[in-house]
DNA sequence: GTCAAGATTTAGAACAATTCTAAATTACAA
DNA sequence: TTGTAATTTAGAATTGTTCTAAATCTTGAC
């Protein structure tokens, strides 16, 4: 995976955001930064608090319309685990996620090249795969 | 897919919450039978609207534990899609979900017969798989 | 059968996650 | 500029879920 520079990712978040229409604004850079940075799949919450770090004015309702912003443009994912919060992801390319029932982390993991068949109608958008399980680290320790 | 008596349902829940060290209540028969009766992937609250047409002292809280001694006894599990509320499913077949962002309506779909690989001391429990798209229904009618 | 121990249910309070509201600010385009 | 629309903000409101303490029900030991 190539890292991007900053400025690239700035570039690229101008466009993403701009084909939805929707703006690049300090905030909506800031999250998007706060996703980048720590790739531990945080809740809006978690994001919220790291964001304020260095946007202390920065609110939650704002955190919550930034997200959603990256999710609508494709710069973000939505995943939902459980009943707990919503996480959130920036690694676009496909992918799952393993959650570790034991310690509560959540990895992505490679899927397997292939196509989901569906009955005659249906026209997938996207999909979703969440596994749960024991990590290594878990496994090992038991 | 062979219907079940009544009567088997009932031992096969007896027989399952049982394994789990859990006991067969009416409130537990009567929410399974809630979500036996329309498979429409209901939220707690719904089942709980349902259930208390037939039993109108049932509460909030007990649905939400019966419905969670159905999911650990392996009756039922619980589908997250979104940030809505969880909903629950008694087909307990391998299957996946599919999300109609049109209209909310959410179908199960058969998945085809394969292992998830995973990178190496990973343990996987189950996974579950959710697709976004629109269904047969609303792709017609656009 | 009777009784104690433990499981379950109940109403309602508490909590957590998310969305809404209305006012203030900011950006963009004419 | 100047008007229009988008965005942000604080805080209230809403929604979904969990907790609490008391009442009720089951079950197994006697």
């Amino acid at each position: 995976m190539k890292a991007r520079s900053h400025q690239q990712d700035e570039q690229h978040l101008t466009e993403q955001l701009g084909a939805t229409g929707l703006r690049l604004t300090p905030q909506r850079q800031q999250v998007y930064d706060v996703l980048l940075h720590k790739r531990d799949h945080p809740t809006a919450e978690e994001v919220f608090i790291r964001a304020k770090k260095t946007m202390p004015e920065i609110s939650h309702a704002t955190v919550y319309n930034c997200l959603d912003a990256l999710v609508k443009s494709g710069l973000a994912r939505q995943v939902t685990l459980d009943r707990g919060a919503t996480r959130f992801c920036p690694n676009m390319h496909e992918h799952g996620h393993f959650h570790c029932d034991t310690c509560g982390t959540v990895f992505d993991v490679d899927l397997p090249a292939q196509t989901m068949p569906l009955p005659k109608g249906f026209q997938a958008e996207h999909f979703d795969i969440a596994i749960h399980g024991t990590c290594p680290d878990c496994a090992s320790r038991k």
